[in-house]
DNA sequence: CTAGGGTTAG
């Protein structure tokens, strides 16, 4: 980008006054066409506008066509808008201000510096709106240079006292990770200012300065919805939702109202706990306090439920919901697939694009997931090839992952490797990882160790892969080999994450790790889970040993598999909840051979209903059977 | 005659 001169005047070479129909006519269609456009609520009625527009003469009315211009940019249809903007004979700096806008809000930034480029080259005088219109693309660009060039044209026309362009000086600051100038500008702005101060908390968060932020909010002293918000969503972006719940409390103690926003962030953190009783609560809060069921909430409210186990109560609220779209269905589809409802999820798929509806990339993350967990190859292919033939998207990785799963998991591992030497975009750690996975379900030690080494060589190994390969090496009875690889993983710095289950019980979620015995109520916990051994034993239950990580006695290691976050778990549900009641566990990682088949037994013999969300997916078993078909 | 303060889902 080239160095922005400040123009003097902007010459236009049509006066308004020269109009060529009758004084009073004119003025008259003008109004008209005002009211019209205030009215106009899609691009059919917009057409037919500016058709008039053209017919009485007032095609290059630069107040009209701001207001055509707006109208694309609410309706996100910036190509549309594009295409107007490059007929217009001289744009001012209203136009571009409000194309530039359009540019931001679809999502392409660069477009708008280029623009507000273009409109320097022009001579066209700058003003504070479209200072901070750029300023903002600048922002979310990271384009620190360009940005800062602009802040010196500010100056230079002392554009810089203006509070909308200090607040997107800040802003652009603060995201390009500038925070010695965004806090020079937050300084010299008043005191108390609680937008500036959001700016500011919300620019830490996305440079992960969780406790920055937290420091700024505790200073604002007339803390809004917005400002609590953003707290909020800070928390929860950074992983820390029990401070975000804590905080929502506090917020509703200091009798802010929220506001759909907020509950959106909300729902998101009793997502990623599963915290469905509390998911509940504020799903009626948005009944009562009049919190509109947008599309946002609707499918944050969705994703809720699907996460935390109850696709019942997904359902009912997307059948709820007369005006979906994409992402209404995209949430759903994805619940499904999760939720081992392939078909279903694949009939969801169709019916949104019979609505006319266009899948996004999402969409196909969920559909190809549905394949993989259905084990349908042939759909799955085809669905596969028609994302590019028929909705021009191009596969990410994700979606290479959820083939390459699709593929070796039914056993062609042949064919998954050579799917991966196809693969337009490098494999990470994710497609090796399936590959693994499968290796180890199939049993093909060679391969196994094969790819193992390709992760480890190219250093994307993680704690995942080590573990994998040290299973792959156990299940074909090498224990000192497996031994040696977690012992190069401990070498490598490399921790295990540990495993653990959770589970909520009144309204509160309890933990528990492998073998946790921090637990108040433990001791009946674990008697619990002795009483249950004794019965399955005389099931017929033997535990899988060759299932344990490390290379020791028969005794241990049963004793060790007995002990599996996720039975904890199950026994703490068992023993505080009411009988026939559906136990529903979170657990981190995936759930090994002996707690699934374990997992069915109690099912059947407590007559209880188990879900049991894993890293990856659902199980729900009932009656001494999963709902995986032990296919996972 | 033209004009947003900040926070949002999969």
């Amino acid at each position: 980008m080239g160095v922005f001169i400040v123009a003097v005047t902007n010459t236009n070479p049509f006066p308004p006054n020269l109009n060529l129909n009758s004084k009073n006519g004119g003025s008259h269609d003008r109004k008209q066409l005002i009211s019209r456009l205030h009215k106009c609520r899609n691009i059919n009625q917009l057409a037919q506008i500016q058709a008039k527009m053209i017919r009485n003469g007032h095609e290059q009315d630069p107040f009209l066509l701001f207001e055509v211009l707006r109208l694309c940019s609410n309706w996100n249809s910036i190509d549309y808008a594009s295409k107007i903007f490059e007929h217009i004979k001289n744009p001012n700096v209203f136009l571009y201000t409000a194309l530039i806008d359009g540019h931001i809000s679809s999502g392409s930034c660069l477009h708008g510096i280029r623009l507000y480029s273009r409109m320097v080259d022009e001579s066209i005088k700058s003003d504070p709106y479209v200072i901070a219109s750029v300023l903002k693309a600048c922002g979310f660009e990271l384009a620190l240079k360009e940005g800062r060039v602009v802040h010196g044209s500010a100056l230079k026309m002392q554009l810089d006292s203006n509070r909308s362009v200090r607040l997107r000086l800040m802003e652009f600051y603060g995201r390009c990770g500038a925070f010695k100038d965004a806090q020079q500008v937050f300084d010299e702005m008043p005191q108390g200012d609680v937008v500036a101060s959001t700016i500011m908390l919300s620019c830490c968060i996305i440079h992960g300065l969780i406790d920055k932020a937290f420091a700024i909010f505790t200073q604002v002293s007339a803390r809004d919805t917005v400002c609590w918000t953003a707290m909020i969503d800070g928390f929860v972006r950074n992983g820390e939702m029990n401070r975000a719940l804590r905080l929502f409390m506090k917020m509703q103690g200091e009798a802010v109202r929220p506001n759909e926003v907020t509950v959106v962030c909300v729902l998101s953190a009793c997502s990623q706990l599963g915290a469905l009783e509390l998911g509940r609560w504020v799903h009626s809060y948005v009944g009562k306090y009049k919190i509109k069921l947008n599309h946002f909430v609707g499918s944050a409210l969705i994703s809720m439920y699907s996460r935390c186990g109850s696709l019942e109560e997904a359902q009912e609220v997307f059948v709820e919901m007369t005006d979906r779209d994409v992402i209404t269905y995209n949430s759903m589809i994805v619940g499904l697939a999760m939720h081992g409802k392939s078909r279903e999820a694949i009939e969801l798929f169709q019916a949104m694009v019979k609505q006319g509806l266009r899948p996004s990339s999402i969409t196909f993350v969920g559909v190809l997931n549905a394949c993989s967990h259905g084990g349908l190859v042939d759909l799955g292919f085809k669905i596969f090839d028609s994302m590019v033939k028929d909705y021009n998207i191009e596969p990410q990785i994700e979606h290479y992952g959820c083939m390459v799963d699709l593929i070796s998991r039914m056993g062609h591992l042949e064919e998954a490797c050579n799917f991966i030497r196809r693969m337009k975009v490098a494999p990470d750690h994710i497609v090796w990882g399936s590959l693994l996975n499968a290796c180890k379900i199939h049993g093909n030690l060679k391969l196994g160790v094969q790819v193992a080494k390709i992760l480890v060589d190219g250093g994307i190994a993680d704690s995942g892969t080590y573990i994998l390969l040290s299973n792959v090496l156990a299940s074909s009875g090498k224990w000192e080999e497996a031994a040696m690889v977690r012992a190069k993983m401990r070498h490598s710095g490399i921790l295990k994450e540990p495993g653990c289950s959770s589970i909520e019980v009144k309204n509160e979620i309890h933990e528990f790790l492998l073998g946790d015995l921090r637990h108040p109520q433990k001791e009946e916990i674990y008697k619990k889970l002795d009483k249950l051994n004794i019965i399955l034993r005389s099931e017929g239950y033997s535990p899988a040993t060759e299932e344990v990580l490390q290379d020791i006695e028969e005794g241990e290691k049963e004793w060790a598999l007995a002990i599996h976050s996720e039975r904890l778990a199950i026994c703490y549900g068992l023993i505080t909840t009411e009988p026939g009641s559906t136990i529903r566990v979170m657990k981190n990682l995936r759930v090994c051979n002996d707690c699934h088949s374990m997992i069915k037994l109690i099912a059947k013999i407590t007559k209880r209903k188990i879900v049991v969300r894993d890293r990856n997916r659902f199980h729900h078993f009932e009656d001494g059977s999963c709902s995986c078909g032990d296919y996972w």
